[in-house]
DNA sequence: GCTGGCACTCGGTCCGTGCGAGTGCCAGCC
DNA sequence: GGCTGGCACTCGCACGGACCGAGTGCCAGC
C-alpha cells in the first residue's frame, strides 16, 4: 500500500533529522527538509499511526517526535543502505593500518582508527585463543622453580603465564619440556589442547611427568579463564561529546567499558560471514546499555572468525556510516592478520 | 607568630572541608565546626589575609572561599600528614593482588585497586624498558622470511616484534641466531643495548651478520621508541562521579588519558626513593590537565625504580589519603615484582 | 484521502522578588 | 594590639508568574 510506504518514508525522515540535529522534529521541520509530496497534516496523521506502532514517540506533549528503539530497529533493517566510505576514508584505513610492527600494534591502531571514523567508543576483541592455533610455546627458567610459559599463536598473540614448580628444574629438563610440548601442541587449535593432555603426560618420561602436567594445566588454564580473552578499548573521550544523549551519567557505561566482560560478550557474538550485528538499546540486555547501541562484526581470515570487533554509543547514531566504517575497518584487519 | 600559624590553621581546615562538601566554606561554619578558639569574625580577617596571598579565592562575592592551587600546594608541602592505609585497607591490597599469574595480571589488578582505594582514575606504567635487563630473547620463525623476536625482561615484561627479512631464512640459522642474541645481550641492561650492537654484529659468522644486524635493530627500536612505555589506566568511571569539579567538559582529560604521552610524562617523573610526587593544577603544565592534580610515584625493587604509578583526578581531591593509597600501592607492587 | 485552519497544550525563557549566606568594616572591649 | 559583636551591603539562587512559540489533534472542506 501507498500509505504504508509513505510512513516508512517519514520514519526515515525523523530517524535521518534527529540524528544530525538532536532535537525531536516535528510536522513542519519534516515537509520543509524532505519532499515527502504532502503537507504537514498529513505528516502528522502518519506520525500519529507511527507512535501507536510504537516506533516514534514525544518527550512531551507540544514537542516533535523522536524515534524509540524499535524506529531504530525498522530503520536499520529495512530503511537504510549500509554507505560505503569514501575514498579518502578508505585511504586512511590504509594508511593508517599499515606500518604496524606486531599484533598489539595492530589492534591499538584498529581501534584509535575506529573512534575516529565513527566518533564513537571502538573495541576490539583480541583473537580469541581458543580458535587460534600454537605456534611455538617458550619456557622460560626465571628462578630455580618457576618458569614462564609463553604462548605464541598463528594469530601473532603472545601470552604468558608463571608456572611455580614444587621443586628445583635442572636446566636440560627446561629444554626438554620444551620440545615435548611443543611437538605435542604445536599446530594444534587451542580448543583442542585440553584434549591433549592426559596423553601427553602418559607418554612423557616418568622425571618430566610432574612438570608437563603443570605446564600443560597452565597452558590449558590460560585459555580457559574467561578474563583471557582481551579487549581494547578506545575512544571514550568521545562519550564525552555524546554525553547529551545519555541522560543520568556515563558512569554505568564507563564501568561496562571497564569491566570488559559485559562488552566482550556483545563483541564476541558474531559470526565468520562478515554479517554486521546491531543491539539497539534494550536490546543489549544489560542496564548500563539500555541507553546505548553496539555495532559490531566479526574479523578473520578466510571464513574463519579470530574474533570481534565493533564501536559502543548512543542510539542515536549513524547506523548506515557506522556500519560500513566497521565493516570495512573489519575487513582490512583480517588481510592484515592472514598476511601474517 | 602565632599569627601565622592560625592562619595556616584556617587554610588546612578551608582545605579540609571544602574537600569534603565540596561547597565554597564560610567563616561561621568554619568557626563551628573547627575548634579554631576564635570567632567568625576573626576568621573573616585571617580569610582576607590568605586572599590576598593567593591561597584561597572566592567564586563570586557573598560566597564562601575555595582554595587555589597554591592554597592546595601549601596544604600539601605543610598541613598535612600522609595518613597510614587503615588495616582493612592493607588486608584489601594484599588480597587484591596476591595470586596475580604474570605481569599483565600484576599491573591489572594493581590500576583497579588503585582505582578502588582511591576513587580516582589510576594510572601503572609497564616497567621501563631502558632500566629492565635481558632475561631471554626468542626468535621465532613465522613464514620463511618473517621472524618473530620476543624479548623476555627481567621484570616478567614480554614484549614482541615481527622483523621482516629479505631473504628466507634457514632452519638451523634461526637457532644460531637465537643463541648468539642470548649470548651478547642475556643479562644486559636494555639501555646498554644499543652499545653492543656494532660489536656482536663484527663477531658473527659472516652469513648471518645481516640476520643479526637486523635483529638488532629490531630489539634497540622496540625500546627507543617513546610510545614503547605501556601505560594502563583504569577507574576512568570515577571521573564521571568527580564531573562536577571539571568545569567544561571531561573530553580533554579522557583525551589525555587516552594518547598517554601525556600522562606517561607525568607518572615517570619519579625517583627511586619512594618520594610521593604531587602536582597540582597548572603544576602540570599541560592545558588538559590544568583542572586536575596527580599524584605518582615510583615503584621497583630495592633501589631501582621500574616505573611509575599514580592517580589522575580533580584538585579537589583527598590529598592525605590518595598520597598514602599510592605510595602503599607502589611499596607492595614492589616487593611482588622483586619475588618474580 | 489530502489539506488548511484553529484551538489547545506545554516546555523554555525571561523577569522580578525574596531570602539567606557570606562579607567587610567599625566601634568597643580585654 | 588583637579579638569580638554588630551591622549594612552584596549577590547568587530558588521561586513564581507571564509570555511565547513550536507542535499537536481534530475537523470541515475539497
Amino acid at each position: 500500500m501507498a500509505h504504508d510506504e509513505r510512513r516508512l518514508q517519514v520514519l526515515r525522515a525523523i530517524v535521518q533529522d534527529y540524528v544530525s540535529t538532536n532535537d525531536p522534529v516535528g510536522s513542519k521541520a519534516l515537509a520543509e527538509r524532505h519532499d515527502l509530496g504532502v503537507s504537514p497534516a498529513t505528516i502528522r496523521n502518519d506520525m500519529a499511526v507511527l507512535e501507536e506502532q510504537g516506533y516514534i514517540t514525544q518527550p512531551h506533549t507540544s514537542a516533535g517526535r523522536v524515534p524509540t528503539d524499535k524506529g531504530y530497529r525498522l530503520f536499520v533493517d529495512r530503511l537504510s543502505a549500509v554507505k560505503p566510505l569514501s575514498a579518502p576514508e578508505r585511504k586512511a584505513v590504509e594508511r593508517f593500518l599499515d606500518g604496524a610492527v606486531d599484533l598489539h600494534d595492530v589492534l591499538g591502531r584498529t581501534v584509535r582508527l575506529l573512534a575516529q571514523l565513527t566518533h564513537q567508543v571502538a573495541v576490539v576483541q583480541y583473537p580469541t585463543l581458543s580458535r587460534s592455533a600454537v605456534r611455538h610455546l617458550e619456557v622460560v627458567q626465571l628462578t630455580g622453580s618457576r618458569l614462564l610459559l609463553v604462548l605464541i599463536t598463528d594469530t601473532g598473540r603472545v601470552e604468558q603465564r608463571i608456572v611455580e614448580c614444587p621443586v628445583d628444574v635442572a636446566r636440560d629438563d627446561v629444554a626438554d619440556l620444551r620440545s615435548l610440548l611443543n611437538s605435542a601442541f604445536g599446530g594444534a587449535r587451542l580448543g583442542d589442547a585440553g584434549g591433549k593432555v592426559p596423553d601427553l603426560v602418559d607418554t612423557a618420561p616418568p622425571h618430566l611427568r610432574g612438570l608437563v602436567a603443570a605446564m600443560s594445566a597452565a597452558l590449558v588454564e590460560t585459555l580457559v579463564e574467561p578474563g583471557e580473552d582481551r579487549l581494547v578499548v578506545g575512544g571514550t573521550a568521545n562519550l564525552a561529546r555524546t554525553a547529551v544523549d545519555f541522560p543520568g551519567s556515563l558512569r554505568p557505561l564507563l564501568e561496562a567499558l571497564e569491566e570488559q566482560v559485559v562488552v566482550l560478550k556483545l563483541i564476541s557474538e558474531v559470526d565468520a560471514g562478515g554479517t554486521v550485528l546491531v543491539r539497539i538499546g534494550e536490546e543489549n540486555a544489560h542496564e548500563a546499555l539500555a541507553g546505548a547501541s553496539v555495532v559490531s562484526v566479526g574479523y578473520g581470515t578466510g571464513d574463519r572468525a579470530l574474533g570481534g570487533l565493533g564501536i559502543v554509543g548512543p542510539t542515536r547514531m549513524d547506523y548506515p556510516g557506522n556500519m560500513a566504517a566497521v565493516r570495512a575497518v573489519a575487513r582490512y584487519v583480517g588481510q592484515l592478520l592472514a598476511e601474517s
